[in-house]
DNA sequence: CTTTAGCACTCTTTGCTTCTGAGTGCTAAT
DNA sequence: ATTAGCACTCAGAAGCAAAGAGTGCTAAAG
């Protein structure tokens, strides 16, 4: 059968609807709308033929229909037009954005929330690095009462520090002897290239404060693996009840179950193979809890090497069309944010 | 009346048996358990008596009894028998708090977490200064590609660093005396004392570098304040789905509102207060939305001034021995795990 | 004077039936 | 090809009776 322009026309109107409502849409209403020259009867026979194409469906016979995923998948492929953001949504949106400095994993796990808000769906978002990260620089500074700062700077110039306690006397110029041979030896390698060897071999030509090795590459043993750890920040998990299709608590509460790091911590692998904005409908999906739910996250760059996701989870039913100029929106001025810093010119993060 | 020992009793095995089961106890159920040696009119009598003292209510005529907040209020405070926690359950609250060296911060999320997978119930996690933080301690290090990192130790002994691009160039020891002049003259202050007098006097005496001024006190600030923020975390919302009373999904949805932030920060205003394990039954609460919930918390300490706080927020019927022996097993151990921590000595955080 | 058995009464819950209305599919006329 | 008309279906609301749980009170028993 062939898809008529009026049939694709009244799809859109039936998905659109649908969205609006959350409940079956009948020919009548249909036929009452604008733009709609013909009867209900009319309609009702594309309908029919819809219904046997697969692209809506009806949840029990004397019910309107509602669109089936493949009428999904169908409308935001071909029919869906875009949304433009209003002047007011850009302007909250831009205010929202105004994060202050702050460590990476901060900003993503704000962004969540914000995304959460403004589209009024449990929202999540995460990084991942693209490539393994190595330490690029050590520095370990005095800090009197017989400890010192251990600095570490990685690859993506992400700077994290450490207190540590001398469990020996040490002077000044032992640390620095010991940051050179650290430079020199340890850096650009990633966590498992720390053999025991190396270790060996380092805390030997570093001098009286050689015995600190183990504790230096320790910690960055432990930043690197943070930093390569993508990690998950889900947000706003209550706005799911606020959907009609989720009052019923145990859909809800499967849907969001899958939502709890594990499920999501896989998603990574698939960061790469996403360009722009991706919409998952349903049994597309990705978690097969996630079989009745939707899924739009979109992919942003981060530089260094480091990708960024955010998305949102929502009925079928969502608003594809706001949901995703929303986010793109968002993915766009992250990144934008992430590559020139503000003015008073700082990088990296604690 | 008076309340005699048959009365204590009966309440307990209410409150008890209700608490398991979310359903009105009878009394034939009551007259049923063991240790109960008297017929269900007898108890019947009791329970009326009770019902005028204002300790139990009833849903309905021909419903059994349930404890009114007053009646949880007397259990909570004379009939309650301490739980003790299994061997089990102290293992795996021991397995959990392994918290891997990290910063405060994620280490209070991670903490609200585990509560509340452990509670099975909403919880909530804090941190807040006791005094004002100051810092104790600048360096500026040179980072090469003309910038440096700016690390700051507080009064906490916190230590926060960032990556700063140099807007000019500048020698090590240019470097070195501005470090100098600012641990000379801007430790031991509170933001506020960072008057634009001070900034310029400091600018003045600091050579060449001295530009950098402003740039290294607005961070200072930052990180001060951060500091001195206290951050609530709460985690698990959706287990409150899973308890009866909060089927209805407004009703969960208003008490979880009260829980987003807003609510929360005034608590450490009340931190203070609060000695050991305190329980708040309904109408005792917080806030008006939490009239039908009660929240129970725990306190602990940090050490350098620093106070926690975790909680829980259930229904009125929450098992509260058993909670508050959790709660109070976790933060115990929290206090003691910043007290003194791991071996190799480690303090601070990043 | 306290306890207990017995009984009438109340009120929720559950299951059942009926009714209503929205929406369909089909047929016949335009 | 479209449309009007009509019989048919089915979910949801409304109404109702029966069941069951639990109470309060009274009167007898310890």
């Amino acid at each position: 059968m062939e898809l008529t322009e009026r049939k694709k026309k009244i799809l859109r109107a039936i998905v659109e609807n649908y969205i609006q409502t959350a409940e079956p849409v009948g020919s009548k209403v249909l036929s009452a709308m604008p733009g709609m020259d013909c009867s209900s009867a009319t309609i009702r026979n594309e309908m029919a033929d819809l219904t046997q194409m697969g692209l809506l469906e009806q949840p029990h016979t004397s019910a309107g229909r509602i669109p089936s995923p493949a009428g999904y998948r169908l409308y935001v492929d071909e029919l869906m037009q875009d949304y433009r953001l209003s002047v007011d949504e850009t302007q909250s949106l831009n205010q929202a954005m105004e994060l202050k400095l702050q460590e990476v994993d901060k900003v993503i796990s704000q962004v969540s929330k914000m995304v959460s808000k403004m589209t009024n769906l449990p929202a999540m978002a995460m990084t991942a690095a693209a490539n393994a990260p190595t330490v690029k620089r050590f520095d370990l500074i005095m800090a009197g009462e017989g400890s010192f700062i251990l600095v570490i700077m990685t690859s993506g110039d992400v700077v994290k520090n450490r207190l540590i306690k001398l469990p020996l006397t040490c002077t000044e110029q032992d640390l620095k002897l010991l940051a050179a041979v650290l430079n020199a030896s340890c850096t650009d390698l990633t966590p498992d290239s720390f053999t025991p060897e190396l270790l060996e071999r380092v805390s030997r030509s570093a001098g009286p404060a050689g015995a600190l090795v183990p504790l230096v590459l320790d910690y960055a043993t432990h930043v690197l693996s943070q930093q390569a750890k993508s990690e998950v920040y889900v947000s706003g998990q209550m706005k799911l009840l606020g959907q009609p299709e989720y009052r019923d608590i145990d859909k809800a509460q499967e849907v969001l179950s899958s939502l709890d790091g594990e499920t999501l911590s896989n998603l990574p692998a698939t960061m790469a193979d996403i360009a722009g904005t991706q919409i998952l409908v349903g049994p597309e999906n990705i978690a097969k809890e996630l079989k009745d739910t939707s899924v739009v996250m979109t992919r942003f760059d981060i530089g260094d090497g480091m990708q960024g996701l955010i998305g949102v989870v929502g009925p079928t039913r969502m608003d594809y069309a706001q949901v995703t100029a929303r986010l793109s929106y968002f993915a766009e001025n992250l990144g934008r944010m992430f590559a020139k810093p503000e003015l008073p010119p700082s990088q990296g993060e604690e």
